[in-house]
DNA sequence: TTTTTAAATGCAACAATGTTGCATTATAAT
DNA sequence: ATTATAATGCAACATTGTTGCATTTAAAAA
């Protein structure tokens, strides 16, 4: 028996992300649907999504959960990996991921890393530039 | 007219904080009160420290808002700066403040960064004691 | 094709978190 | 002691997220 089945529900939360480019949260996908979906349903999209890999769950700066697709952090290395950063627009609320820009940390010794959740917060160029 | 008051709560709020030596959310901080307080007055107290400037807000990895009183965001530099790692433990599930650790990003020219939330998630090193 | 199984969805109920309006209490200035 | 208003309590509400159970449906098996 297979693990998964293929859904229009599934498949229209993929397009919404998708299309959108930047990472939704639950409240903005809803929306997006119309009504036409339980939301309960939604969250288990999402969280099955989040499990099988294709997208990553981001807090934003406001304790927003959102969800963007895993683009570079699937493909370009065998591990999965999340750890970069994440803009928050202060104006018009969109988070996106800023994959190829350098980052670094250190900690003292005694301490164990295991992921991280780096949101940055300010203006994007879109809202700079009006 | 004084702007603010001082009241009992209010010094224990910040008692417990002291005490605590790491970041609180509003459900530790009420049980500490042992229901002797209402729950929107802590929420009340929290926001009006804040806007103090005697603590501030983090949004830890898991979307939960902590406080943690200001130490050297408020003595060493003229202007208010929390731009420090937060460390989540993933097992006793603290949050700290680590002040003195190297930290550095870049982001595409196009942005205008404001301020920053940085969690690093994994073992404290209580925790990886044990 | 039809049957079967279990994955996906809908719905109701619940818990946690946070906010707002308004009445009451209490701090501190006059 | 009086007074202004900051702080608190309480009720009500919105949002976010979870769980249990019945129903529907995708897809494997017959």
């Amino acid at each position: 028996m297979a693990k998964y089945r293929n859904t229009i529900y599934q498949e229209l939360v993929l397009e919404h992300l998708t299309k959108a480019g930047v990472a939704l949260s639950h409240a903005e996908i809803q929306k997006m649907m119309n009504g036409s979906i339980n939301r309960v349903t939604i969250y288990r999209i999402l969280d099955r999504f989040e499990s099988k890999g294709i997208l990553h769950k981001i807090i934003d700066g406001e304790g927003i959960a959102k969800y963007a697709l895993c683009r570079d952090c699937k493909s370009t290395k065998s591990v999965h990996n999340h750890n970069h950063i994440h803009f928050n627009c202060t104006q018009c609320f969109e988070v996106s991921c800023i994959e190829n820009s350098p980052l670094h940390f250190e900690l003292p010794e005694k301490y164990h890393v295991e992921k991280i959740n780096f949101n940055v917060m300010g203006l994007c160029p879109k809202c700079i530039a009006i």
